[in-house]
DNA sequence: ATTTACAAACAGATTGGTCTGTATTTAAAA
DNA sequence: TTTTAAATACAGACCAATCTGTTTGTAAAT
C-alpha cells in the first residue's frame, strides 16, 4: 500500500539498487531454506520467490555457493541483532540465570533463523567451502553467545558451583537447543520439549 | 577374499538374491549418505557404490522414496542392535550412571549410523512422507533407550534427586548428544565435545 | 511355463552456469 | 548544462549434466 505503484523510482543510485537487490534474494533464500530445506533451494526457486530473473541472480551472486555463502552469514547476523534487539526491550539490564536460558530458548524458537541454521550445519558436514565458512561463523556466534551471558547474568544471590565454567554450561545449552529445533522439526511437540528445558534448567540451577 | 571369485553360486533360491540385493543397496545407501550427505544421496550414485545396475534397485525399491524409507528403518535396526552388542560385551549386568551415559557416548560416536540419522532427520522436516517414518522410528528408539536405561542403571548408592524423572534425563542427553554429533560434522574437535560431556555428567550427576 | 531377478536404454524434468542483448546509471567531455 | 562513452544492472534464452521413473529385453529360479 505504501508501495509507489507503477512508478518505481525514476533515478535510484546503482548502490540503492545492488543493497536492494541482494537482500531480496537472501531474504527468498532464506524463506526457501525453512520452508523446504536446504537440499530444495535451488537458484530457480529462489529466483521465482524473490520475483527475480536468473539473469541478476547471477550477476549479483556468480554461482549459487557464493548465494549460500551469503546466506550463511546472513542468518548468524539476524539472529545477533534479532537478540541483541530482545535483549534491549528488557527494562532490566541485568538477568538472573533462569531468564538468561529462557531468553536463549525464545531466541531459539521465534522466526526460522534456526531451522535455516541448522540446514546449514548440515548441508557443511558434506562441502568443504561452505563447512568452512560455517565454521567460522558458528566459532565467533558461540563466542558472542557466550560474552552476552557473562555481561548479562546477574549473580548477586547464591551462584550454582559450575559459575567458574559458566561458558561451558552455556555453551551446552546452546547444543542441548539445537537437539531440540532437530527434534522439533521432525514431532513438533511443544509442550514436551519444553517441560524437558525445564527440566534442565531445575538440574542446574 | 573369503567371496567365491567369479563362479556365483550356480544356484542360489530368490529369497537369498532378493535379500543379498537388499543389503547391498541398503549398505551402499548408509555409505554414501555418511559420506555425501542425504541430499547427495542418488539413486544413480547408490547403485554404482553397490555394483548394481539401476534395474536391479528399481526392482526391489520402485521408488527413491522407497529406498530411503527402508534406509531409514535400517540406520535405526543397526544402531539399536549395535547398542545390544556392545552391552552383551560388558561383564557387569548392571552399570553406574556415569558407565551409562559413557555407554549411550560410545555408541554416538563410533561408525557413522548416528550421522546418517542426523540427515534423516534433518530431510524428514520438509518431507512429509520420510517424516511420518521417522518420527515412528524415533519415537520407537527413545523409548528403547529410555526401557534401557532403566533396565541397565544399577541404583544402589546415592540415587539422584531426578531419578524419579530418568527417562526424561536420558531424553535430554540424546538430544544433547545429537547436538554433538551435528557440531562434530563442522568442526571436528573430538577433545572439546568430550570435555563439554564430562561436564554435563558432572552437572547433573 | 510362469514368475522373479536383473540389465540397460530411454524420456521428461530440473539443475547450475554461460552467453547475448537491453535498459539504466555514472562519469567524463563538450 | 548537455552530450556521450563506459560501466553496471537486469532479462531471458541456451546448454550440458544429472536426476527419477518407465519400458523393453534377457537370464535364472520355481
Amino acid at each position: 500500500m505504501s508501495q509507489t505503484r507503477h512508478v518505481p523510482q525514476p533515478r535510484q543510485s546503482q548502490a540503492e539498487r545492488t543493497d536492494a537487490m541482494r537482500t531480496r534474494l537472501l531474504e527468498a533464500t532464506l524463506q526457501v531454506i525453512a520452508e523446504e530445506g536446504w537440499a530444495q533451494a535451488s537458484t530457480q526457486k529462489i529466483c521465482k520467490r524473490a520475483g527475480v530473473s536468473r539473469g541478476a541472480q547471477t550477476h549479483h551472486f556468480p554461482s549459487k555457493n557464493s548465494l549460500l555463502l551469503a546466506a550463511v552469514r546472513e542468518i548468524i547476523t539476524r539472529y545477533q541483532s534479532d537478540m541483541d534487539a530482545a535483549l534491549d526491550e528488557t527494562s532490566d539490564d541485568r538477568l538472573t540465570l533462569s531468564e538468561f536460558f529462557d531468553f536463549l530458548w525464545d531466541a531459539c524458537f521465534e522466526g526460522d533463523l534456526l531451522v535455516c541454521w541448522l540446514d546449514a550445519m548440515n548441508a557443511a558436514r558434506t562441502d568443504a567451502i561452505l563447512r568452512e565458512e560455517v565454521c567460522n561463523t558458528d566459532r565467533k556466534s558461540l563466542a558472542a553467545i557466550g560474552e552476552l551471558g557473562l555481561s548479562t547474568i546477574r549473580h548477586d544471590e547464591n551462584p550454582p558451583a559450575w559459575s567458574a565454567r559458566a561458558d561451558e554450561v552455556i555453551e551446552l545449552t546452546v547444543y542441548l537447543l539445537r537437539g531440540f529445533v532437530l527434534q522439533d522439526g521432525v514431532h513438533q511437540n511443544a509442550a514436551k520439549r519444553r517441560k524437558l528445558f525445564d527440566l534442565w534448567k531445575q538440574l542446574i540451577l
